[in-house]
RNA sequence: UCCCCGGUAGCUCAGCUGGUAGAGCGGGUGGCUGUUAACCACUUGGUCGGCGGUUCGAAUCCGUCCCGGGGAGCCA
Protein backbone atom coordinates (compact mmCIF):
# COMPACT_ATOMS: atom_id res chain seq x y z
CA UNK A 1 0.00 0.00 0.00
CA UNK A 2 0.88 3.29 -0.82
CA UNK A 3 1.64 5.58 1.96
CA UNK A 4 -0.59 8.03 0.93
CA UNK A 5 -3.62 6.07 1.37
CA UNK A 6 -6.63 7.94 -0.25
CA UNK A 7 -9.63 9.44 1.72
CA UNK A 8 -12.27 6.96 2.81
CA UNK A 9 -15.78 8.07 1.31
CA UNK A 10 -19.18 7.04 1.92
CA UNK A 11 -20.61 6.08 -1.19
CA UNK A 12 -23.50 8.60 -0.55
CA UNK A 13 -21.41 11.45 -1.16
CA UNK A 14 -19.12 9.50 -4.21
CA UNK A 15 -19.49 12.65 -6.58
CA UNK A 16 -18.48 15.00 -4.53
CA UNK A 17 -15.01 13.35 -5.10
CA UNK A 18 -15.19 13.33 -8.67
CA UNK A 19 -11.30 13.19 -10.02
CA UNK A 20 -9.88 12.26 -6.79
CA UNK A 21 -8.97 9.02 -5.70
CA UNK A 22 -10.43 7.17 -2.53
CA UNK A 23 -10.86 4.65 -0.37
CA UNK A 24 -14.07 2.40 -0.25
CA UNK A 25 -15.00 0.12 2.32
CA UNK A 26 -17.69 -2.19 2.34
CA UNK A 27 -19.89 -5.56 0.57
CA UNK A 28 -19.87 -6.90 -2.79
CA UNK A 29 -23.86 -5.90 -4.13
CA UNK A 30 -23.52 -7.45 -7.39
CA UNK A 31 -20.81 -9.06 -9.72
CA UNK A 32 -20.37 -9.03 -13.72
CA UNK A 33 -18.29 -9.69 -15.93
CA UNK A 34 -17.07 -9.26 -19.18
CA UNK A 35 -13.29 -10.72 -19.73
CA UNK A 36 -11.38 -8.47 -19.23
CA UNK A 37 -13.77 -5.47 -17.97
CA UNK A 38 -15.38 -6.54 -14.81
CA UNK A 39 -17.76 -4.78 -12.88
CA UNK A 40 -18.83 -4.88 -9.42
CA UNK A 41 -21.87 -3.15 -6.92
CA UNK A 42 -20.52 -2.68 -3.66
CA UNK A 43 -22.89 -1.01 -0.72
CA UNK A 44 -21.73 0.46 2.37
CA UNK A 45 -24.95 1.14 4.40
CA UNK A 46 -25.06 4.98 2.83
CA UNK A 47 -25.42 3.65 -0.62
CA UNK A 48 -24.48 1.71 -3.77
CA UNK A 49 -21.43 2.16 -5.97
CA UNK A 50 -20.20 0.60 -9.27
CA UNK A 51 -16.42 -0.13 -9.29
CA UNK A 52 -14.72 -1.38 -12.44
CA UNK A 53 -12.24 -3.04 -13.19
CA UNK A 54 -9.81 -2.87 -16.43
CA UNK A 55 -7.35 -5.30 -16.82
CA UNK A 56 -3.79 -3.66 -16.42
CA UNK A 57 -5.21 -0.70 -14.29
CA UNK A 58 -4.44 -2.31 -11.11
CA UNK A 59 -2.23 -5.08 -10.42
CA UNK A 60 -2.89 -8.83 -12.00
CA UNK A 61 -2.76 -9.98 -8.47
CA UNK A 62 -5.51 -7.57 -7.57
CA UNK A 63 -7.66 -8.43 -10.67
CA UNK A 64 -7.21 -11.93 -10.14
CA UNK A 65 -8.62 -11.45 -6.67
CA UNK A 66 -12.17 -10.01 -8.12
CA UNK A 67 -12.45 -14.24 -9.76
CA UNK A 68 -13.07 -14.95 -5.59
CA UNK A 69 -15.45 -12.60 -4.66
CA UNK A 70 -18.74 -13.48 -4.31
CA UNK A 71 -22.02 -11.43 -3.30
CA UNK A 72 -21.90 -10.27 0.47
CA UNK A 73 -17.79 -10.47 0.15
CA UNK A 74 -16.50 -8.24 2.09
CA UNK A 75 -13.90 -5.26 0.73
CA UNK A 76 -11.60 -2.58 0.45
CA UNK A 77 -11.28 -0.51 -2.85
CA UNK A 78 -9.03 2.15 -3.94
CA UNK A 79 -9.59 3.96 -7.21
CA UNK A 80 -10.70 7.71 -8.90
CA UNK A 81 -14.13 8.38 -8.82
CA UNK A 82 -15.40 9.72 -12.31
CA UNK A 83 -18.65 10.64 -13.61
CA UNK A 84 -20.01 8.13 -15.82
CA UNK A 85 -23.52 8.41 -17.02
CA UNK A 86 -24.08 4.27 -17.90
CA UNK A 87 -23.13 3.20 -14.00
CA UNK A 88 -25.90 3.74 -11.60
CA UNK A 89 -25.99 6.97 -9.36
CA UNK A 90 -23.53 8.67 -12.54
CA UNK A 91 -20.71 7.89 -10.98
CA UNK A 92 -18.43 5.01 -10.60
CA UNK A 93 -14.98 4.04 -9.42
CA UNK A 94 -12.10 3.22 -11.69
CA UNK A 95 -10.77 0.87 -9.30
CA UNK A 96 -6.49 0.43 -8.80
CA UNK A 97 -6.80 -2.14 -5.84
CA UNK A 98 -8.86 -4.44 -4.79
CA UNK A 99 -7.90 -5.89 -1.07
CA UNK A 100 -11.19 -8.52 -0.01
CA UNK A 101 -11.71 -8.92 4.02
CA UNK A 102 -13.74 -11.57 3.63
CA UNK A 103 -15.03 -14.27 1.18
CA UNK A 104 -18.90 -14.62 1.88
CA UNK A 105 -19.64 -18.39 1.51
CA UNK A 106 -22.78 -19.15 -0.61
CA UNK A 107 -25.06 -16.18 0.22
CA UNK A 108 -28.37 -17.26 0.74
CA UNK A 109 -30.70 -14.56 -0.26
CA UNK A 110 -30.31 -13.98 -4.15
CA UNK A 111 -32.03 -10.68 -6.19
CA UNK A 112 -34.64 -13.11 -7.09
CA UNK A 113 -37.90 -14.20 -5.07
CA UNK A 114 -37.85 -15.74 -1.88
CA UNK A 115 -40.51 -16.76 0.32
CA UNK A 116 -41.82 -15.11 3.27
CA UNK A 117 -40.49 -18.12 5.89
CA UNK A 118 -37.11 -18.15 3.92
CA UNK A 119 -36.59 -14.39 4.34
CA UNK A 120 -38.11 -14.78 7.82
CA UNK A 121 -35.89 -17.18 8.93
CA UNK A 122 -33.22 -15.00 7.85
CA UNK A 123 -33.99 -11.07 8.57
CA UNK A 124 -30.51 -10.90 10.13
CA UNK A 125 -29.49 -11.07 5.96
CA UNK A 126 -32.39 -9.68 4.96
CA UNK A 127 -31.74 -6.18 6.89
CA UNK A 128 -28.89 -5.83 3.64
CA UNK A 129 -31.76 -5.75 0.97
CA UNK A 130 -31.97 -2.49 -0.47
CA UNK A 131 -36.23 -2.44 0.34
CA UNK A 132 -35.51 -3.69 4.30
CA UNK A 133 -32.71 -0.91 4.58
CA UNK A 134 -35.36 1.68 2.92
CA UNK A 135 -38.17 0.37 5.84
CA UNK A 136 -35.40 1.09 8.53
CA UNK A 137 -34.24 4.47 7.37
CA UNK A 138 -37.89 5.59 7.23
CA UNK A 139 -38.47 3.91 10.64
CA UNK A 140 -35.82 5.98 12.12
CA UNK A 141 -36.91 9.17 10.52
CA UNK A 142 -40.40 8.39 12.23
CA UNK A 143 -38.42 7.87 15.31
CA UNK A 144 -36.53 10.92 15.97
CA UNK A 145 -39.61 13.38 13.99
CA UNK A 146 -41.52 11.96 17.56
CA UNK A 147 -39.09 13.18 19.58
CA UNK A 148 -38.39 16.30 17.81
CA UNK A 149 -42.46 16.96 18.08
CA UNK A 150 -43.07 16.75 21.46
CA UNK A 151 -40.20 18.07 22.37
CA UNK A 152 -41.30 21.45 20.63
CA UNK A 153 -44.39 20.96 22.36
CA UNK A 154 -42.92 21.19 25.56
CA UNK A 155 -43.71 17.67 26.15
CA UNK A 156 -40.47 15.49 28.50
CA UNK A 157 -39.52 11.98 27.83
CA UNK A 158 -40.29 9.76 30.86
CA UNK A 159 -39.15 5.87 30.56
CA UNK A 160 -42.24 4.14 32.16
CA UNK A 161 -40.73 0.83 33.51
CA UNK A 162 -40.65 -2.75 31.13
CA UNK A 163 -41.35 -5.12 34.24
CA UNK A 164 -44.56 -4.33 35.64
CA UNK A 165 -46.22 -5.86 38.63
CA UNK A 166 -49.79 -6.18 37.15
CA UNK A 167 -51.66 -5.51 34.05
CA UNK A 168 -52.44 -2.22 32.73
CA UNK A 169 -55.90 -3.06 31.13
CA UNK A 170 -56.62 -6.79 32.38
CA UNK A 171 -58.35 -7.66 29.42
CA UNK A 172 -55.03 -8.31 27.28
CA UNK A 173 -52.46 -11.55 27.74
CA UNK A 174 -49.03 -11.09 29.31
CA UNK A 175 -45.97 -12.41 28.87
CA UNK A 176 -45.22 -13.63 32.69
CA UNK A 177 -41.93 -14.09 34.38
CA UNK A 178 -40.40 -14.94 37.87
CA UNK A 179 -39.38 -11.90 40.04
CA UNK A 180 -36.29 -13.21 41.63
CA UNK A 181 -38.45 -15.82 43.34
CA UNK A 182 -40.74 -12.96 44.87
CA UNK A 183 -43.72 -13.91 42.61
CA UNK A 184 -44.77 -12.65 39.03
CA UNK A 185 -43.91 -9.94 37.26
CA UNK A 186 -45.31 -9.16 33.85
CA UNK A 187 -43.59 -7.76 30.69
CA UNK A 188 -45.36 -4.17 30.02
CA UNK A 189 -47.85 -3.80 27.61
CA UNK A 190 -48.43 -0.27 27.85
CA UNK A 191 -46.69 2.36 29.66
CA UNK A 192 -49.59 4.45 30.56
CA UNK A 193 -50.83 4.03 33.94
CA UNK A 194 -47.33 5.19 34.56
CA UNK A 195 -47.18 7.67 32.64
CA UNK A 196 -50.29 9.50 34.56
CA UNK A 197 -48.60 9.68 36.89
CA UNK A 198 -45.56 11.29 35.59
CA UNK A 199 -48.11 14.00 33.99
CA UNK A 200 -49.40 14.74 37.56
CA UNK A 201 -45.85 15.59 38.43
CA UNK A 202 -44.43 17.04 35.20
CA UNK A 203 -47.43 18.51 32.96
CA UNK A 204 -46.92 17.54 29.60
CA UNK A 205 -44.89 13.29 28.93
CA UNK A 206 -44.62 10.98 26.77
CA UNK A 207 -42.81 7.66 26.42
CA UNK A 208 -41.24 5.68 23.44
CA UNK A 209 -40.56 2.24 23.98
CA UNK A 210 -41.19 -1.63 23.47
CA UNK A 211 -44.66 -3.31 24.50
CA UNK A 212 -45.94 -6.69 25.00
CA UNK A 213 -48.55 -8.52 24.28
CA UNK A 214 -49.36 -12.38 24.50
CA UNK A 215 -52.49 -12.79 21.84
CA UNK A 216 -52.45 -14.98 19.63
CA UNK A 217 -52.77 -13.01 17.30
CA UNK A 218 -51.84 -13.54 13.76
CA UNK A 219 -52.99 -11.08 11.21
CA UNK A 220 -50.91 -8.60 8.99
CA UNK A 221 -50.98 -5.89 12.23
CA UNK A 222 -49.89 -7.53 14.90
CA UNK A 223 -46.52 -8.54 16.98
CA UNK A 224 -45.73 -9.59 20.12
CA UNK A 225 -43.14 -7.30 20.68
CA UNK A 226 -44.06 -3.73 19.35
CA UNK A 227 -42.95 -0.07 19.93
CA UNK A 228 -45.50 2.67 20.96
CA UNK A 229 -45.14 6.22 21.44
CA UNK A 230 -47.43 7.24 24.56
CA UNK A 231 -48.21 10.77 25.53
CA UNK A 232 -50.23 11.84 28.45
CA UNK A 233 -51.19 15.63 29.51
CA UNK A 234 -52.41 16.87 32.68
CA UNK A 235 -55.54 18.84 31.84
CA UNK A 236 -55.97 17.70 28.61
CA UNK A 237 -59.44 16.61 27.23
CA UNK A 238 -60.52 14.48 24.58
CA UNK A 239 -60.79 17.34 22.21
CA UNK A 240 -57.02 18.77 23.28
CA UNK A 241 -55.80 14.92 22.75
CA UNK A 242 -57.49 14.53 18.95
CA UNK A 243 -55.86 17.86 18.26
CA UNK A 244 -52.59 16.95 19.75
CA UNK A 245 -52.42 13.70 17.68
CA UNK A 246 -53.61 14.50 14.41
CA UNK A 247 -50.75 17.34 14.69
CA UNK A 248 -48.13 14.48 15.50
CA UNK A 249 -49.16 12.17 12.78
CA UNK A 250 -49.34 15.20 10.30
CA UNK A 251 -45.67 16.44 11.72
CA UNK A 252 -44.28 12.88 11.11
CA UNK A 253 -45.26 11.77 7.38
CA UNK A 254 -44.63 15.20 6.44
CA UNK A 255 -41.12 14.93 7.67
CA UNK A 256 -40.67 11.38 6.15
CA UNK A 257 -41.88 12.86 2.49
CA UNK A 258 -39.68 15.40 3.38
CA UNK A 259 -36.39 13.52 4.65
CA UNK A 260 -36.90 10.27 3.27
CA UNK A 261 -38.11 10.61 -0.48
CA UNK A 262 -35.92 8.45 -1.51
CA UNK A 263 -36.54 5.52 0.50
CA UNK A 264 -40.28 5.80 -0.74
CA UNK A 265 -38.85 5.95 -4.04
CA UNK A 266 -36.98 2.67 -3.75
CA UNK A 267 -39.83 0.96 -1.87
CA UNK A 268 -41.99 2.34 -4.88
CA UNK A 269 -44.45 3.90 -2.55
CA UNK A 270 -46.72 6.70 -4.09
CA UNK A 271 -46.36 9.59 -2.07
CA UNK A 272 -49.61 11.35 -3.16
CA UNK A 273 -51.87 9.55 -0.49
CA UNK A 274 -49.19 10.52 2.12
CA UNK A 275 -49.44 14.29 1.13
CA UNK A 276 -52.84 14.52 2.11
CA UNK A 277 -52.42 14.44 6.20
CA UNK A 278 -51.28 18.37 5.73
CA UNK A 279 -55.33 19.07 5.72
CA UNK A 280 -57.44 18.33 8.17
CA UNK A 281 -58.41 14.97 9.34
CA UNK A 282 -61.63 14.04 9.37
CA UNK A 283 -63.21 13.37 12.34
CA UNK A 284 -66.72 10.81 12.91
CA UNK A 285 -68.58 9.95 16.07
CA UNK A 286 -69.09 6.36 17.18
CA UNK A 287 -72.82 7.12 15.74
CA UNK A 288 -71.98 8.92 12.87
CA UNK A 289 -69.36 6.07 11.96
CA UNK A 290 -72.18 3.50 12.54
CA UNK A 291 -74.73 5.18 10.11
CA UNK A 292 -71.54 5.07 7.31
CA UNK A 293 -71.14 1.52 7.73
CA UNK A 294 -75.23 1.33 7.53
CA UNK A 295 -75.11 3.34 4.08
CA UNK A 296 -72.34 0.66 2.96
CA UNK A 297 -74.65 -2.20 3.54
CA UNK A 298 -73.12 -3.28 6.94
CA UNK A 299 -74.88 -3.89 10.02
CA UNK A 300 -72.90 -3.27 13.04
CA UNK A 301 -74.75 -3.54 16.46
CA UNK A 302 -74.47 -0.81 18.37
CA UNK A 303 -72.04 -1.10 21.95
CA UNK A 304 -69.86 -3.53 19.52
CA UNK A 305 -66.27 -2.27 19.05
CA UNK A 306 -65.55 -1.85 15.48
CA UNK A 307 -63.72 -5.26 13.75
CA UNK A 308 -61.08 -5.04 11.50
CA UNK A 309 -63.08 -5.32 8.47
CA UNK A 310 -65.42 -2.57 9.82
CA UNK A 311 -62.27 -0.33 10.35
CA UNK A 312 -60.87 -1.02 6.87
CA UNK A 313 -64.03 0.20 5.12
CA UNK A 314 -64.16 3.53 7.55
CA UNK A 315 -60.26 3.75 6.98
CA UNK A 316 -61.06 3.80 3.35
CA UNK A 317 -63.73 6.52 3.33
CA UNK A 318 -61.06 8.79 3.17
CA UNK A 319 -57.71 10.30 1.63
CA UNK A 320 -56.20 10.47 4.76
CA UNK A 321 -56.34 9.31 8.53
CA UNK A 322 -59.57 9.66 9.95
CA UNK A 323 -60.76 9.91 14.27
CA UNK A 324 -63.20 8.80 15.30
CA UNK A 325 -64.39 9.13 19.10
CA UNK A 326 -66.83 8.23 21.32
CA UNK A 327 -67.29 4.82 21.53
CA UNK A 328 -69.65 2.97 23.37
CA UNK A 329 -67.99 2.36 26.87
CA UNK A 330 -68.82 -1.08 27.76
CA UNK A 331 -66.16 -2.02 24.74
CA UNK A 332 -63.47 0.31 26.70
CA UNK A 333 -60.96 -0.10 28.64
CA UNK A 334 -61.54 0.96 32.88
CA UNK A 335 -59.54 4.16 32.97
CA UNK A 336 -61.72 5.88 30.11
CA UNK A 337 -63.94 8.72 31.23
CA UNK A 338 -67.38 8.81 30.25
CA UNK A 339 -69.14 11.65 28.02
CA UNK A 340 -70.84 13.61 30.63
CA UNK A 341 -73.52 14.46 27.72
CA UNK A 342 -74.43 11.06 27.02
CA UNK A 343 -72.86 8.66 29.84
CA UNK A 344 -73.07 5.34 27.40
CA UNK A 345 -70.35 6.58 25.51
CA UNK A 346 -66.43 7.22 26.43
CA UNK A 347 -64.19 10.45 25.98
CA UNK A 348 -61.89 7.97 23.30
CA UNK A 349 -60.58 8.11 19.96
CA UNK A 350 -58.79 5.89 17.60
CA UNK A 351 -57.14 7.33 14.77
CA UNK A 352 -57.60 4.82 11.18
CA UNK A 353 -54.95 5.52 8.87
CA UNK A 354 -56.01 5.13 5.36
CA UNK A 355 -55.82 2.97 2.49
CA UNK A 356 -57.54 0.03 4.60
CA UNK A 357 -54.25 0.26 7.31
CA UNK A 358 -56.27 0.74 10.68
CA UNK A 359 -55.95 1.90 13.80
CA UNK A 360 -52.90 3.47 14.75
CA UNK A 361 -53.61 5.10 17.46
CA UNK A 362 -55.69 5.21 20.60
CA UNK A 363 -56.70 7.20 23.06
CA UNK A 364 -58.95 8.69 25.83
CA UNK A 365 -59.66 11.12 28.57
CA UNK A 366 -59.06 8.97 31.97
CA UNK A 367 -61.36 8.93 34.81
CA UNK A 368 -60.25 11.86 37.09
CA UNK A 369 -62.79 10.98 40.52
CA UNK A 370 -61.91 8.30 42.56
CA UNK A 371 -65.23 6.79 43.51
CA UNK A 372 -66.05 6.44 39.78
CA UNK A 373 -62.71 4.70 38.87
CA UNK A 374 -63.27 2.53 41.75
CA UNK A 375 -66.87 1.48 40.41
CA UNK A 376 -65.38 0.76 37.30
CA UNK A 377 -62.42 -1.67 38.39
CA UNK A 378 -64.82 -3.55 40.01
CA UNK A 379 -67.31 -3.64 37.24
CA UNK A 380 -64.07 -4.67 34.97
CA UNK A 381 -63.54 -7.47 37.85
CA UNK A 382 -60.42 -6.00 38.62
CA UNK A 383 -58.11 -6.37 41.78
CA UNK A 384 -57.94 -2.70 43.71
CA UNK A 385 -54.56 -3.54 45.72
CA UNK A 386 -51.68 -3.56 43.19
CA UNK A 387 -53.27 -0.47 41.52
CA UNK A 388 -53.31 1.60 45.00
CA UNK A 389 -50.31 3.73 43.51
CA UNK A 390 -52.33 4.70 40.34
CA UNK A 391 -55.50 5.56 42.36
CA UNK A 392 -53.57 7.33 44.77
CA UNK A 393 -53.67 9.94 41.60
CA UNK A 394 -57.17 10.49 42.23
CA UNK A 395 -56.24 11.16 46.02
CA UNK A 396 -53.77 13.83 45.89
CA UNK A 397 -54.72 16.47 43.36
CA UNK A 398 -56.51 14.76 40.56
CA UNK A 399 -56.91 16.51 37.58
CA UNK A 400 -58.41 16.13 34.13
CA UNK A 401 -56.09 14.66 31.72
CA UNK A 402 -55.77 12.90 28.16
CA UNK A 403 -53.28 10.76 26.71
CA UNK A 404 -52.67 8.42 23.61
CA UNK A 405 -50.36 5.67 22.12
CA UNK A 406 -49.58 5.47 18.51
CA UNK A 407 -47.97 1.81 16.98
CA UNK A 408 -44.89 2.81 15.48
CA UNK A 409 -44.96 -0.32 13.14
CA UNK A 410 -48.38 0.54 11.84
CA UNK A 411 -47.50 3.89 11.10
CA UNK A 412 -44.31 2.51 9.05
CA UNK A 413 -46.04 0.27 7.67
CA UNK A 414 -48.53 2.83 6.10
CA UNK A 415 -45.90 4.97 5.01
CA UNK A 416 -43.94 2.69 3.47
CA UNK A 417 -46.93 0.71 1.89
CA UNK A 418 -45.75 -2.41 3.33
CA UNK A 419 -48.38 -5.40 3.68
CA UNK A 420 -47.27 -6.85 6.87
CA UNK A 421 -45.73 -5.06 9.64
CA UNK A 422 -43.18 -7.32 10.49
CA UNK A 423 -41.29 -5.96 8.22
CA UNK A 424 -41.63 -2.73 9.73
CA UNK A 425 -39.57 -3.42 12.66
CA UNK A 426 -36.07 -4.73 12.51
CA UNK A 427 -36.52 -7.86 14.20
CA UNK A 428 -40.16 -8.95 14.25
CA UNK A 429 -41.81 -11.00 17.51
CA UNK A 430 -44.63 -13.05 16.08
CA UNK A 431 -47.04 -15.80 17.64
CA UNK A 432 -44.82 -18.34 15.94
CA UNK A 433 -41.46 -16.86 15.88
CA UNK A 434 -38.84 -15.68 18.29
CA UNK A 435 -35.85 -16.39 15.63
CA UNK A 436 -33.34 -14.95 14.88
C1' U B 1 -58.36 -21.34 19.56
C1' C B 2 -61.21 -21.59 14.87
C1' C B 3 -61.65 -21.40 9.26
C1' C B 4 -59.13 -21.67 4.44
C1' C B 5 -54.42 -22.61 1.39
C1' G B 6 -49.72 -24.86 1.06
C1' G B 7 -44.95 -28.22 2.06
C1' U B 8 -41.28 -31.42 -4.68
C1' A B 9 -33.35 -29.40 -6.16
C1' G B 10 -29.90 -24.08 -2.32
C1' C B 11 -34.34 -20.49 -4.07
C1' U B 12 -39.21 -19.79 -6.86
C1' C B 13 -42.32 -23.24 -8.82
C1' A B 14 -44.46 -27.10 -12.58
C1' G B 15 -45.73 -32.32 -12.35
C1' C B 16 -51.31 -34.51 -8.75
C1' U B 17 -57.61 -38.43 -13.73
C1' G B 18 -51.62 -43.57 -9.72
C1' G B 19 -46.55 -46.24 -13.74
C1' U B 20 -40.44 -44.38 -9.87
C1' A B 21 -39.06 -36.30 -11.19
C1' G B 22 -38.71 -31.35 -14.47
C1' A B 23 -37.97 -25.83 -15.60
C1' G B 24 -36.00 -21.09 -14.43
C1' C B 25 -32.68 -18.98 -11.14
C1' G B 26 -28.43 -20.15 -7.96
C1' G B 27 -23.62 -23.15 -7.53
C1' G B 28 -19.29 -25.11 -10.65
C1' U B 29 -16.16 -24.95 -15.37
C1' G B 30 -14.93 -22.33 -19.84
C1' G B 31 -15.64 -17.85 -23.15
C1' C B 32 -16.34 -12.52 -23.82
C1' U B 33 -12.82 -4.92 -23.17
C1' G B 34 -18.84 -1.30 -20.80
C1' U B 35 -21.94 -4.68 -17.90
C1' U B 36 -26.95 -2.95 -15.60
C1' A B 37 -31.25 -9.26 -12.29
C1' A B 38 -25.36 -9.01 -18.51
C1' C B 39 -24.88 -12.74 -22.17
C1' C B 40 -23.26 -17.72 -24.54
C1' A B 41 -21.80 -23.02 -23.87
C1' C B 42 -21.23 -27.12 -20.73
C1' U B 43 -22.17 -28.98 -15.84
C1' U B 44 -23.78 -29.99 -10.69
C1' G B 45 -27.91 -30.80 -8.15
C1' G B 46 -33.71 -34.55 -4.93
C1' U B 47 -35.13 -39.60 1.64
C1' C B 48 -41.15 -35.29 -3.43
C1' G B 49 -42.36 -32.51 5.22
C1' G B 50 -42.73 -37.18 8.93
C1' C B 51 -45.30 -41.70 10.04
C1' G B 52 -49.03 -45.21 8.74
C1' G B 53 -52.68 -47.17 5.14
C1' U B 54 -54.89 -48.58 0.07
C1' U B 55 -52.40 -50.71 -4.41
C1' C B 56 -48.67 -55.15 -8.42
C1' G B 57 -46.96 -50.00 -8.12
C1' A B 58 -47.86 -43.56 -4.45
C1' A B 59 -44.89 -36.95 -5.30
C1' U B 60 -50.01 -38.15 -6.99
C1' C B 61 -55.42 -41.44 -3.32
C1' C B 62 -56.83 -41.92 2.29
C1' G B 63 -55.66 -41.10 7.67
C1' U B 64 -52.66 -38.68 11.17
C1' C B 65 -48.90 -35.54 13.05
C1' C B 66 -45.35 -31.52 12.25
C1' C B 67 -44.13 -26.93 9.85
C1' G B 68 -45.35 -22.49 6.94
C1' G B 69 -48.80 -18.78 4.71
C1' G B 70 -53.59 -16.06 4.66
C1' G B 71 -57.93 -14.72 7.49
C1' A B 72 -61.20 -14.32 12.24
C1' G B 73 -61.49 -12.86 17.41
C1' C B 74 -58.44 -9.11 20.43
C1' C B 75 -55.66 -4.93 20.01
C1' A B 76 -51.34 -0.20 18.65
Amino acid sequence: MPSNTPPVADLASLAKFAGQAVTIRGWVHHLRSSGKVRFLVVRDGTGLAQGVLVKGNLPEEDFKQFDRLTLESSLILTGRVRAEPRAPGGYELEVISLQPLNIAQDYPIAPKEHGVAFLMDRRHLWLRSPRQQAVMRVRDEVCRACRGFFHARGFLEVDTPILTPTACEGTTNLFETDYLGRGKAYLSQSGQLYLEAAAMALGKVYCFGPTFRAEKSKTRRHLTEFWMVEAEAAFYTLEDIMQLAEDLVRFVVLKVLENQEVQLQILERDPTPLAAVSGPFPRLSYAETLARLQEQGKEPAWGEDLGGDEETLVSQMFDRPVLVHRYPLSCKAFYMEADPKDPRLALCMDMLAPEGYGEIIGGSQRVADLDTLLARLEEHHLPQEPLEWYLDLRRYGSVPHSGFGLGVERLVAWLCGLTHVREAIPFPRLLDRLYP
